[in-house]
DNA sequence: CAAGCATTTCCACTAAGTGGAATTAAGGGG
DNA sequence: CCCCTTAATTCCACTTAGTGGAAATGCTTG
C-alpha cells in the first residue's frame, strides 16, 4: 500500500536515512558525546530504533563508539566528506583565492557562508590579523541567521517564499525580543535592497557588513567584511560596504565567467 | 521473517542508512557533481533506489541539487558537521595546541590523523613555512595508508586482527608491486616497534615520520612530522624522529591526564 | 548484594522500501 | 521544428526490511 512515500507527515524520501542524518546533526559543537537515550530524547525517536540506527553510524565509519561512556561521537569520516565538499565547491575555489588577497590588502576579516536550515555556515572565514601566525580558516563554523550580517543578506538574496518561511521560523523561537527582531530583520534586508549591503553588530565589539552573492542555479551564499574592536559608525560601515560592493561584484563577474565549469 | 537484521550478506544494521551514506562517501576531492546515474553505478544501486535517496538527502540538507546538470553535490551542511567533529575530538582539543607549538619550535610540519577505512585522514596538519602567511589547516584530507608514514604508523598501533585484514585489502587493490611494498609496509611496522616511529618519503622530497598514539578506549591516532626539500637521509630521520617521541611522550601524557573528561 | 536505570535484543506485525517496467523529461541531430 | 536517443523519475505489486513495545540483559550505585 504504502509506497515508500509520504511516511507519518512527511513528503517524499526515505525515512530511516532521514531519522540517521538527523542523528548526526544533533552532534554539534558543544555535546562531544551523545548517548543512545539522549538521542532518542532529542530526535524524537523510540529507543530501539536509535540503536539499530547510531549501529548503522558506526558501521558506516560516520559515529565512533566510546564504550567507556556508552556514547557516541562524530568520527572522522565526516570531516573527509566535509573537504570532498570544499574542495567541490566551484564558488568557494573560485573566489577563496580573492578573498585571502582581499582580506590582505583592506586588512580586515572576509568570509563567505551559505544557510544551514536557519543557521548560517562559513566555508571560509579569513581572519585577519596584523601578526599573521593566527589561525586563518574556522570552515563549518555556525552563526545565527537572524542575527547575523551574513544571515540577513542571504535572507536578502533568496525567494520572497522562503524568506517569509525562515522569518516564520525564527518568530516561534524565540519567545520575546521578537517583534523588534523581526523589524530589525526587515530593515537589514531592506538596506541590501537599496545600498547593496547591509551592516550589523552582534558581537560586542564587531562591525560586520555583508552582501549576497546569488547566482543562478547555485544556492544564494553570502560574503562579509568585518573588522574587531571599533565602535560602530555609520561611516565606517559605509566606507566597508563600498569595499565589499566592489569585491563582490568582482566576484560575480569570475563566478559568471566560470559558472559553465 | 527477515528483523531489520542480516539483510543481503550484511551483520546488522539499516540497509537505507547505510546507502545513504555510501552515496554521500561517492563525492570525494576530485568529483565534485555525481549524477543519479553515476551514483548509482559507483555504489551498485538500482537506479530507482538511488534517485529516492538522493531525493531524501536534499531534503536533509546534505546534497545540493545542481538542475542544469542533472546532478548533486554535497551541501554546505556536511562542513558544519565536521566542524563539530573537531569541535568535539578531545585528542585534537588536547593536543592541537601544542602541535601548533611543536611546529613552529621544530620549523617543520605537524600533523595529526586517523583512519577512515583504508585512507588516512588529516584532523589537523600544521604546514611551518618561515612566512607565516600561508595557510595553515587542512583538516580532512585524505592520504593513502599503505602509502605514508602516517598510516604504517597507524597500522603499528591497531590491533593485530585489523591489521592484518588492512593488509589483505590493500593486496587485493594494487595489482603489482604488492610485494615489494607489503615488505616495505611491514618494515615500517617493525620500526615503530624497534625506534619508536618510522620514517618513509612517498612524496618526491618530503621526508615524514610519524608515531601512533594509543589510547584506551579511542580510535588509534598517527603523529607525524614532515619537512619538504630535503634529502632523506638516516641521519635526518632520526633526528626528527627523536623529536617526534618526546613530543608524542608529551602528547600521551596530557592525554592521558585528561581523558576522564 | 540488591535495586534501579539504561541499553540492547526479541519478535509479531505490517507499512516502508524495493526494483523492474512504464513514463516522462532532456538533449541532439536530421 | 520534430523525431529520436538517453537518462532520470514515477508507478506499482511484492515482500522483506524495518519498526517499536516488551522482555532481557548489563552497568552502576546506594
Amino acid at each position: 500500500m504504502a509506497q515508500a512515500r509520504r511516511y507519518a507527515g512527511g513528503v517524499d524520501g526515505n525515512r530511516s536515512l532521514e531519522r540517521g542524518i538527523e542523528i548526526l546533526r544533533a552532534f554539534r559543537p558543544g555535546v562531544d558525546t551523545l548517548g543512545n537515550g539522549e538521542i532518542a530524547e532529542r530526535c524524537g525517536l523510540p529507543r530501539s530504533t536509535v540503536s539499530r540506527l547510531t549501529r548503522t553510524l558506526v558501521n558506516s565509519g560516520m559515529l565512533d563508539e566510546v564504550r567507556s561512556e556508552r556514547a557516541y561521537r562524530l568520527a572522522a569520516s565526516v570531516i573527509s566528506i566535509g573537504h570532498a565538499m570544499r574542495t567541490g565547491s566551484p564558488v568557494l575555489n573560485a573566489i577563496g583565492p580573492m578573498m585571502r588577497a582581499e582580506s590582505a590588502k583592506r586588512r580586515l576579516n572576509v568570509g563567505l557562508a551559505t544557510a544551514d536550515r536557519t543557521m548560517m555556515v562559513y566555508l571560509e572565514s579569513i581572519r585577519y590579523s596584523p601578526r599573521a601566525a593566527l589561525r586563518n580558516v574556522v570552515a563549518g563554523q555556525q552563526v545565527p541567521m537572524e542575527l547575523t550580517s551574513l544571515g540577513r543578506a542571504y535572507l536578502a538574496g533568496i525567494a520572497e517564499v522562503e524568506r517569509e518561511r525562515l522569518l516564520r521560523l525564527f518568530k516561534r523561537r524565540s519567545a520575546a525580543a521578537t517583534k523588534a527582531l523581526l523589524a530589525d530583520v526587515r530593515r537589514s534586508i531592506s538596506a541590501v535592497e537599496r545600498d547593496g549591503y547591509c551592516a550589523v553588530s552582534w558581537q560586542p565589539a564587531v562591525l560586520a557588513v555583508a552582501t549576497p552573492i546569488v547566482l543562478e542555479g547555485l544556492p544564494v551564499y553570502a560574503l562579509n567584511m568585518s573588522l574587531q574592536n571599533v565602535e560602530r559608525s555609520d561611516a565606517l560601515a559605509s566606507e566597508i560596504g563600498s569595499y565589499l560592493n566592489a569585491f563582490a561584484a568582482k566576484c560575480q563577474e569570475v563566478l559568471a565567467g566560470r559558472e559553465p565549469e
